[in-house]
DNA sequence: CTATTACCTACTATGTCAATAGGTTATTAT
DNA sequence: ATAATAACCTATTGACATAGTAGGTAATAG
Protein backbone atom coordinates (compact mmCIF):
# COMPACT_ATOMS: atom_id res chain seq x y z
CA UNK A 1 0.00 0.00 0.00
CA UNK A 2 1.29 3.99 -1.00
CA UNK A 3 0.78 5.89 1.86
CA UNK A 4 -0.44 9.51 1.57
CA UNK A 5 3.06 10.08 2.52
CA UNK A 6 4.10 9.01 -1.38
CA UNK A 7 0.94 10.08 -3.14
CA UNK A 8 0.83 13.92 -1.45
CA UNK A 9 4.44 13.79 -2.82
CA UNK A 10 3.87 13.03 -6.23
CA UNK A 11 1.11 15.76 -5.99
CA UNK A 12 3.12 18.35 -4.98
CA UNK A 13 5.96 17.43 -7.40
CA UNK A 14 3.34 17.84 -10.00
CA UNK A 15 2.22 21.01 -8.86
CA UNK A 16 5.18 22.45 -8.76
CA UNK A 17 6.00 21.02 -12.71
CA UNK A 18 2.51 22.68 -13.60
CA UNK A 19 2.85 25.80 -11.37
CA UNK A 20 5.92 26.44 -11.07
CA UNK A 21 7.80 27.45 -14.10
CA UNK A 22 11.31 28.36 -12.64
CA UNK A 23 9.37 30.87 -9.98
CA UNK A 24 8.85 29.96 -5.98
CA UNK A 25 5.32 28.54 -4.99
CA UNK A 26 4.56 29.04 -0.95
CA UNK A 27 3.43 26.09 -0.02
CA UNK A 28 0.19 27.44 0.93
CA UNK A 29 -1.14 27.71 -2.51
CA UNK A 30 0.10 24.15 -3.34
CA UNK A 31 -2.17 23.16 0.06
CA UNK A 32 -4.87 24.74 -1.26
CA UNK A 33 -5.05 23.65 -4.71
CA UNK A 34 -4.75 20.59 -4.16
CA UNK A 35 -7.24 20.80 -0.83
CA UNK A 36 -4.65 18.83 1.64
CA UNK A 37 -3.31 20.16 5.51
CA UNK A 38 -0.58 22.42 4.53
CA UNK A 39 0.46 21.63 8.48
CA UNK A 40 0.61 17.65 7.05
CA UNK A 41 2.61 19.29 3.96
CA UNK A 42 5.27 20.45 5.27
CA UNK A 43 6.37 17.19 6.96
CA UNK A 44 6.26 15.54 3.55
CA UNK A 45 8.18 18.25 1.83
CA UNK A 46 10.81 18.68 4.18
CA UNK A 47 11.36 14.90 2.90
CA UNK A 48 11.72 16.12 -0.20
CA UNK A 49 14.39 19.04 -0.09
CA UNK A 50 16.63 16.55 2.14
CA UNK A 51 15.86 14.05 -0.65
CA UNK A 52 17.62 16.73 -3.30
CA UNK A 53 14.24 16.47 -5.02
CA UNK A 54 13.47 20.23 -3.78
CA UNK A 55 14.36 23.43 -2.80
CA UNK A 56 13.08 26.04 -0.72
CA UNK A 57 13.62 29.45 0.01
CA UNK A 58 12.47 31.28 2.82
CA UNK A 59 10.92 34.76 3.48
CA UNK A 60 8.45 37.15 1.45
CA UNK A 61 7.91 36.11 -1.84
CA UNK A 62 9.81 32.38 -1.15
CA UNK A 63 8.35 29.09 -1.31
CA UNK A 64 9.60 25.41 -3.04
CA UNK A 65 11.04 25.27 -6.53
CA UNK A 66 12.34 21.53 -8.60
CA UNK A 67 15.36 21.31 -9.42
CA UNK A 68 15.64 19.44 -11.97
CA UNK A 69 13.14 19.66 -15.27
CA UNK A 70 10.36 17.33 -14.78
CA UNK A 71 11.33 14.93 -17.47
CA UNK A 72 14.25 14.16 -15.01
CA UNK A 73 11.55 12.91 -12.34
CA UNK A 74 10.48 9.73 -11.96
CA UNK A 75 7.36 8.24 -9.73
CA UNK A 76 10.06 5.52 -8.60
CA UNK A 77 12.26 7.79 -7.09
CA UNK A 78 9.78 10.09 -5.82
CA UNK A 79 7.55 7.18 -4.00
CA UNK A 80 11.10 5.71 -2.86
CA UNK A 81 12.18 8.59 -0.84
CA UNK A 82 8.95 8.99 0.88
CA UNK A 83 7.53 5.08 1.64
CA UNK A 84 11.91 3.98 2.35
CA UNK A 85 11.05 1.26 -0.10
CA UNK A 86 8.97 0.38 -3.16
CA UNK A 87 8.98 -3.29 -2.27
CA UNK A 88 5.82 -5.57 -1.55
CA UNK A 89 7.28 -7.77 0.72
CA UNK A 90 9.38 -7.00 3.96
CA UNK A 91 12.29 -9.74 3.26
CA UNK A 92 12.96 -7.59 0.03
CA UNK A 93 13.04 -4.15 1.71
CA UNK A 94 16.29 -2.25 1.70
CA UNK A 95 17.58 -2.67 4.96
CA UNK A 96 15.74 -6.01 5.74
CA UNK A 97 17.85 -8.83 7.55
CA UNK A 98 18.70 -11.55 5.24
CA UNK A 99 16.15 -14.22 5.44
CA UNK A 100 17.84 -17.28 6.81
CA UNK A 101 14.92 -19.82 4.74
CA UNK A 102 15.57 -17.76 1.53
CA UNK A 103 16.99 -20.57 -0.49
CA UNK A 104 13.67 -22.85 0.57
CA UNK A 105 11.20 -20.17 0.04
CA UNK A 106 9.20 -21.06 -2.64
CA UNK A 107 7.75 -18.03 -2.36
CA UNK A 108 10.52 -16.18 -2.98
CA UNK A 109 10.42 -15.95 -7.13
CA UNK A 110 7.35 -14.59 -6.87
CA UNK A 111 7.49 -11.89 -4.99
CA UNK A 112 10.97 -10.78 -6.45
CA UNK A 113 8.78 -11.13 -10.02
CA UNK A 114 6.72 -8.62 -8.46
CA UNK A 115 9.09 -6.56 -7.36
CA UNK A 116 10.76 -6.40 -10.65
CA UNK A 117 7.37 -5.37 -12.06
CA UNK A 118 6.48 -2.88 -9.82
CA UNK A 119 9.85 -1.25 -9.59
CA UNK A 120 9.78 -0.86 -13.68
CA UNK A 121 6.70 0.41 -14.03
CA UNK A 122 7.29 3.26 -11.27
CA UNK A 123 10.87 4.19 -12.72
CA UNK A 124 9.54 4.33 -16.51
CA UNK A 125 7.31 7.20 -15.08
CA UNK A 126 8.18 10.86 -15.54
CA UNK A 127 6.66 13.64 -14.30
CA UNK A 128 6.57 14.56 -17.20
CA UNK A 129 3.90 12.04 -18.36
CA UNK A 130 1.63 13.03 -15.55
CA UNK A 131 1.72 16.20 -16.03
CA UNK A 132 -1.68 17.86 -17.07
CA UNK A 133 -1.14 19.00 -20.94
CA UNK A 134 -2.95 22.48 -21.08
CA UNK A 135 -1.74 24.66 -23.39
CA UNK B 1 2.93 -3.98 1.51
CA UNK B 2 1.52 -7.69 1.45
CA UNK B 3 1.87 -8.85 5.40
CA UNK B 4 2.49 -12.31 6.35
CA UNK B 5 -0.86 -13.07 6.36
CA UNK B 6 -1.33 -13.22 2.53
CA UNK B 7 2.53 -14.36 2.29
CA UNK B 8 1.50 -17.18 4.96
CA UNK B 9 -1.42 -17.92 3.70
CA UNK B 10 0.21 -18.63 -0.16
CA UNK B 11 2.55 -21.04 1.74
CA UNK B 12 0.55 -23.26 3.16
CA UNK B 13 -1.75 -23.06 0.36
CA UNK B 14 1.08 -23.97 -1.67
CA UNK B 15 2.26 -27.01 1.68
CA UNK B 16 -0.99 -28.74 1.03
CA UNK B 17 -0.68 -28.67 -2.85
CA UNK B 18 2.15 -30.76 -2.27
CA UNK B 19 1.71 -32.51 0.55
CA UNK B 20 -1.62 -33.13 0.91
CA UNK B 21 -3.10 -35.34 -2.29
CA UNK B 22 -6.36 -35.89 -1.33
CA UNK B 23 -5.37 -36.79 2.58
CA UNK B 24 -6.03 -34.23 5.27
CA UNK B 25 -2.88 -32.50 6.64
CA UNK B 26 -2.37 -31.53 10.23
CA UNK B 27 -1.46 -27.83 10.87
CA UNK B 28 1.31 -29.08 13.40
CA UNK B 29 2.95 -30.27 10.47
CA UNK B 30 2.87 -27.63 8.24
CA UNK B 31 3.99 -24.94 11.00
CA UNK B 32 6.97 -27.38 10.97
CA UNK B 33 7.69 -27.32 7.85
CA UNK B 34 7.24 -23.81 7.25
CA UNK B 35 9.07 -22.53 10.73
CA UNK B 36 6.17 -20.82 11.41
CA UNK B 37 4.04 -20.67 14.72
CA UNK B 38 0.90 -22.87 14.54
CA UNK B 39 -1.25 -20.88 16.59
CA UNK B 40 -0.30 -17.61 14.25
CA UNK B 41 -1.54 -20.26 11.50
CA UNK B 42 -4.69 -21.24 12.94
CA UNK B 43 -6.05 -17.40 12.53
CA UNK B 44 -4.82 -17.15 8.89
CA UNK B 45 -6.35 -20.83 8.20
CA UNK B 46 -9.32 -19.82 9.67
CA UNK B 47 -10.02 -17.27 6.97
CA UNK B 48 -9.11 -19.63 4.58
CA UNK B 49 -11.92 -22.49 5.31
CA UNK B 50 -14.13 -19.30 5.65
CA UNK B 51 -13.11 -17.90 2.65
CA UNK B 52 -14.53 -21.72 1.07
CA UNK B 53 -10.49 -22.46 -0.35
CA UNK B 54 -10.22 -24.88 1.88
CA UNK B 55 -11.71 -27.48 4.12
CA UNK B 56 -10.95 -28.57 7.57
CA UNK B 57 -11.34 -31.80 9.49
CA UNK B 58 -11.93 -32.49 13.33
CA UNK B 59 -10.22 -35.26 15.48
CA UNK B 60 -7.59 -37.94 15.15
CA UNK B 61 -5.94 -38.18 11.40
CA UNK B 62 -7.85 -34.65 10.56
CA UNK B 63 -6.07 -31.38 9.23
CA UNK B 64 -6.82 -29.47 5.87
CA UNK B 65 -7.36 -29.89 2.09
CA UNK B 66 -7.52 -28.38 -0.66
CA UNK B 67 -11.42 -27.63 -2.26
CA UNK B 68 -9.87 -27.69 -5.96
CA UNK B 69 -6.85 -28.54 -7.49
CA UNK B 70 -4.10 -26.62 -7.15
CA UNK B 71 -4.31 -25.11 -10.86
CA UNK B 72 -7.63 -24.19 -9.44
CA UNK B 73 -6.06 -21.27 -7.24
CA UNK B 74 -4.86 -18.34 -8.53
CA UNK B 75 -2.33 -16.45 -5.88
CA UNK B 76 -4.20 -13.14 -6.63
CA UNK B 77 -7.58 -14.64 -4.95
CA UNK B 78 -5.48 -15.90 -2.19
CA UNK B 79 -3.98 -12.64 -1.58
CA UNK B 80 -7.44 -11.01 -1.98
CA UNK B 81 -9.43 -13.07 0.44
CA UNK B 82 -5.77 -12.58 3.66
CA UNK B 83 -5.52 -8.95 2.89
CA UNK B 84 -9.19 -7.64 1.88
CA UNK B 85 -8.14 -5.84 -1.31
CA UNK B 86 -5.05 -5.91 -3.45
CA UNK B 87 -5.11 -2.27 -4.27
CA UNK B 88 -1.82 -0.30 -3.75
CA UNK B 89 -4.01 2.96 -2.44
CA UNK B 90 -6.74 3.39 -0.35
CA UNK B 91 -8.79 5.59 -2.84
CA UNK B 92 -9.00 2.32 -5.10
CA UNK B 93 -9.46 -0.31 -2.21
CA UNK B 94 -12.97 -2.56 -2.57
CA UNK B 95 -14.74 -0.88 0.50
CA UNK B 96 -13.14 2.54 0.31
CA UNK B 97 -15.95 6.05 -0.09
CA UNK B 98 -15.69 7.49 -3.60
CA UNK B 99 -13.11 10.39 -3.63
CA UNK B 100 -14.60 13.94 -4.54
CA UNK B 101 -11.75 14.88 -6.21
CA UNK B 102 -11.31 11.79 -8.70
CA UNK B 103 -12.55 13.58 -11.65
CA UNK B 104 -9.61 16.43 -10.93
CA UNK B 105 -6.83 14.19 -9.51
CA UNK B 106 -3.64 13.97 -11.56
CA UNK B 107 -2.67 11.20 -10.39
CA UNK B 108 -5.48 8.41 -9.99
CA UNK B 109 -5.07 7.10 -13.96
CA UNK B 110 -1.11 6.40 -12.41
CA UNK B 111 -2.56 4.17 -9.70
CA UNK B 112 -5.43 2.65 -11.89
CA UNK B 113 -2.89 1.33 -14.17
CA UNK B 114 -0.60 0.42 -11.69
CA UNK B 115 -3.79 -1.60 -10.03
CA UNK B 116 -4.36 -3.40 -13.40
CA UNK B 117 -1.18 -4.18 -13.25
CA UNK B 118 -0.95 -6.07 -10.20
CA UNK B 119 -4.24 -7.44 -10.43
CA UNK B 120 -3.27 -9.28 -14.08
CA UNK B 121 -0.10 -10.28 -12.14
CA UNK B 122 -1.39 -12.32 -9.18
CA UNK B 123 -4.52 -13.97 -11.04
CA UNK B 124 -2.45 -14.49 -13.54
CA UNK B 125 -0.05 -17.10 -11.24
CA UNK B 126 -1.85 -20.50 -10.44
CA UNK B 127 -0.72 -22.53 -7.23
CA UNK B 128 0.35 -25.11 -9.21
CA UNK B 129 2.52 -22.29 -11.06
CA UNK B 130 4.71 -21.94 -7.70
CA UNK B 131 4.78 -25.79 -7.11
CA UNK B 132 7.87 -27.35 -6.40
CA UNK B 133 7.77 -29.83 -9.50
CA UNK B 134 9.86 -32.74 -7.82
CA UNK B 135 9.08 -36.36 -9.31
C1' DC C 1 -12.03 -43.32 26.81
C1' DT C 2 -8.10 -41.13 25.36
C1' DA C 3 -5.32 -38.92 22.17
C1' DT C 4 -5.53 -35.92 18.51
C1' DT C 5 -7.09 -32.27 15.89
C1' DA C 6 -9.81 -28.35 14.55
C1' DC C 7 -12.17 -24.40 16.23
C1' DC C 8 -13.21 -20.27 19.27
C1' DT C 9 -12.69 -15.91 22.10
C1' DA C 10 -9.91 -12.81 24.08
C1' DC C 11 -5.77 -10.22 24.90
C1' DT C 12 -1.32 -7.54 24.09
C1' DA C 13 2.88 -5.28 22.69
C1' DT C 14 4.66 -2.69 19.13
C1' DG C 15 4.58 0.21 15.42
C1' DT C 16 2.79 3.13 11.68
C1' DC C 17 -0.30 6.55 9.77
C1' DA C 18 -2.18 10.90 9.37
C1' DA C 19 -2.29 14.50 11.23
C1' DT C 20 -2.15 18.72 14.82
C1' DA C 21 0.11 22.27 17.73
C1' DG C 22 3.06 25.81 18.62
C1' DG C 23 7.07 27.78 18.08
C1' DT C 24 11.79 29.83 15.69
C1' DT C 25 14.50 31.52 11.87
C1' DA C 26 15.20 33.65 7.40
C1' DT C 27 13.97 37.01 3.80
C1' DT C 28 11.67 40.65 1.43
C1' DA C 29 8.51 44.63 0.63
C1' DT C 30 7.12 48.84 2.49
C1' DA D 1 13.52 49.64 10.81
C1' DT D 2 9.65 46.92 10.89
C1' DA D 3 5.90 44.20 9.54
C1' DA D 4 4.58 40.51 6.78
C1' DT D 5 5.56 36.33 4.77
C1' DA D 6 7.29 31.84 4.42
C1' DA D 7 10.23 28.07 5.44
C1' DC D 8 11.88 25.23 9.10
C1' DC D 9 11.89 22.66 13.68
C1' DT D 10 10.35 19.65 17.70
C1' DA D 11 6.95 17.38 19.98
C1' DT D 12 2.52 15.09 20.65
C1' DT D 13 -1.76 12.60 19.62
C1' DG D 14 -5.61 9.33 18.43
C1' DA D 15 -6.73 5.65 15.74
C1' DC D 16 -5.70 1.56 13.70
C1' DA D 17 -3.09 -2.53 11.96
C1' DT D 18 0.26 -6.07 12.59
C1' DA D 19 2.02 -10.16 14.44
C1' DG D 20 1.52 -12.65 17.39
C1' DT D 21 0.23 -15.20 22.45
C1' DA D 22 -2.88 -17.60 25.80
C1' DG D 23 -6.15 -20.69 27.18
C1' DG D 24 -9.94 -22.99 26.38
C1' DT D 25 -14.06 -26.03 23.90
C1' DA D 26 -15.84 -29.32 20.46
C1' DA D 27 -15.40 -33.10 17.27
C1' DT D 28 -13.54 -37.54 15.77
C1' DA D 29 -10.81 -41.85 15.22
C1' DG D 30 -8.61 -45.81 17.13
Amino acid sequence: MISTRGRYAIKVMLDLAENGKDKCIPLKDIAERQQISKKYLEIIVKDLVAGGLLTGTSGKGGGYKLVRSPEEYTAGEIIELMEGSLTAVACLASGAAPCPRADKCETLPLWVEYDKLTHDFFYSKRLSDLMNKKP
